[in-house]
DNA sequence: CTGAAAGCGCTTACAG
DNA sequence: CTGAAAGCGCTTACAG
């Protein structure tokens, strides 16, 4: 008993077999390679009695292939990427893989840099939530035959595996709900980026309200601020366009902010001023009132992710591309009805 | 122009230099190989000419190193790990360290067999937050010397650096708090857990208590249930004891479940009954009357983490094991300052 | 049915 | 100052 670990090599040398009779044995290609029971039995058992662990970095150096994904997200740490992202790694880690984060916080330089970073260290596939302008740097991965699934926000000209959700039909749902509730003048709160979902959410709010001879008012953020600088912009907002009575919210953390500015100026929801958010928080199921919100199908999103991905990996990249739009809900909760019409 | 990557073996004989003289000087020691600047220079040139990459996973098998971080926590996806597995990744790929995680879910056959692969391949080093009987594992990992940093529970026995905060003081001031605001019935709700950060919380809780002749009220829940669950069962348990009129909930999510069953049974907040809640929660600032909690510093717990664990991977695991508490802050809002007093 | 050998792309003593 | 060579631990045609 050494300490070093033993190899392929030691265990043939111990046993008086070729390394490749074992190597064929630990990888189950015994039978395809007519070796004897009895020798696979013997091997096996030595292996098991000596607990024998391959090397990973040497069979990686051998085959190219690394078992890790590299998933990159704007905020690991928030509460639609951070569940997303427990869900892909306990259903990557079922089919053999690991997962490698990293977080952009949407700077396009750093994505771009950890996804040089990555496919240097031979990630065997990427999922990617990416910032503006990536287009040329995924392009570049694709090429290299590396699979990609975008997800959250499309790539414009990008052909590769996306899933996402169907931003603009649930928006359009959430703003005719508020127009049922007989809201009149509905707003639109969102960030001024030129992110597919953003945009498509944009224009489901924009479809509805022409559809309803409705005029938009429209406020879109520096996405570059923080929570007290949403609520400021919100505020002033809200004063300059005091008639304002609904407010969509283009995604949870606005809505958030957009809570702490309408307390500020003291406006009662829902009946001074309707409430729907994008994306579901704790906080909305217990605000008092309670707050309608879009919510995505997390685990059915998660779960599209992994399968289309390592199916891309297996079976290389042939067959069309999948462009998967998975429904959200909306769940409608107080912020949104008004008392008087219950 | 062929498609293949270029090796160092490519560049050195396209050169005609030795392998050798190529690797060291890709790797600085150049000099230190005193090979003449103009060698360098060429070499230089002609990587940046061929936009040379080095294939990580040979150096890898070559020097035994991965630069890569295996972080293993309970739920990736939760506001207290979800922040913190952001932060402490952004500092790790400062150092060029990548992150691997995995979500446990205090599953700990799930935690030591992730713990294993990690190992198999060959992170550089640990960051675990642990569920409980981790010890022996962990322990032969640090047998194999791979460095390991704990946090926020402890591992009795095991002898390695950890990270944490000062529960048991943090707890006894937010306490002090409540009994100094004339609560008299204070109860703790917790989980059934043995579990370091658990049992301080406990102890800052019964030592005041004690000390203050109060009689505690301990809830201890299994924490193998869902929201629903710890609802009824804080529910039921407020019920059964009408005479509680504070409770200090041990962690945010078993608050957010006391809030909703206080809700339901009617109570009113802090004048009925008061609330502090341990570890911070958006929702916390924002519910009506605010939530008043003990707040972790989760960037600098995230700095030292990191910082600990690149010494250790470093200069090797020489020097004495270090045991670092941050300190918390207790942040007083409404929910546990009775508004007759103010 | 099994084995000898080349190869994956690096690093690093060692010799000169 | 620089180069030839062994080694890290696997996989996989190829030959028999």
């Amino acid at each position: 008993m050494t300490n070093k670990k033993p190899s392929i090599n030691d265990i043939a040398k111990h046993l008086n077999v070729a390394k490749s009779t074992v190597s064929f044995i630990i990888n189950g290609k015994a039978e395809a390679h007519r070796i004897s029971k009895k020798q696979e039995q013997r091997v096996l058992e030595y292996i098991k009695e000596i607990g024998y662990k391959p090397n990973y970095m040497a069979k990686s150096l051998a085959t190219g292939k690394t078992n890790s994904i590299g998933l990159i997200v704007e905020n690991i740490g928030d509460s639609f990427f951070g569940p997303i992202a427990l869900m892909i790694e306990e259903r990557a880690k079922k089919s053999g893989y690991r997962i490698i984060y990293s977080s952009t916080r949407n700077n396009t330089n750093d994505a771009l840099s950890v996804l040089q970073l990555f496919k240097d260290t031979h990630v065997d596939g990427f999922i990617i939530a990416p910032p503006v302008k990536m287009e040329e740097g995924v392009k570049k991965v694709i090429n290299d035959k590396v699979p990609v699934v975008i997800f959250d926000r499309m790539l414009e000209g990008v052909k590769t595996d996306y899933v996402g959700t169907n931003n603009r039909e649930v928006v359009e749902e959430a703003c005719a709900h508020l127009l049922e509730q007989k809201f009149k003048r509905i707003a639109f709160i969102s960030l001024a980026s030129p992110q597919s979902q953003m945009q498509e959410r944009l224009d489901g709010y924009l479809h509805t309200m022409r559809k309803k001879k409705q005029t938009p008012i429209v406020l879109q953020m520096r996405y570059d601020v923080d929570r007290e600088g949403y609520r400021n912009e919100i505020i002033h907002f809200l004063q300059n366009n005091p008639d304002v009575d609904a407010v969509f919210f283009a995604t949870n953390y606005l809505c958030i902010s957009g809570l702490e500015a309408i307390r500020e100026i003291g406006k009662k929801i829902p009946d001074e001023i309707g409430i729907i958010a994008f994306d579901e928080h704790d906080l909305f199921r217990l605000f008092s009132p309670s707050i309608t919100a879009i919510v995505q199908p997390l685990e059915q999103l998660s779960a599209t992710i992994v399968k289309i991905l390592l199916n891309r990996i297996d079976k290389g990249t042939i067959e069309p591309y999948q462009y998967i739009t998975v429904p959200s809900t909306l769940v409608i909760r107080e912020s949104s009805v008004k008392k008087k019409l219950k």
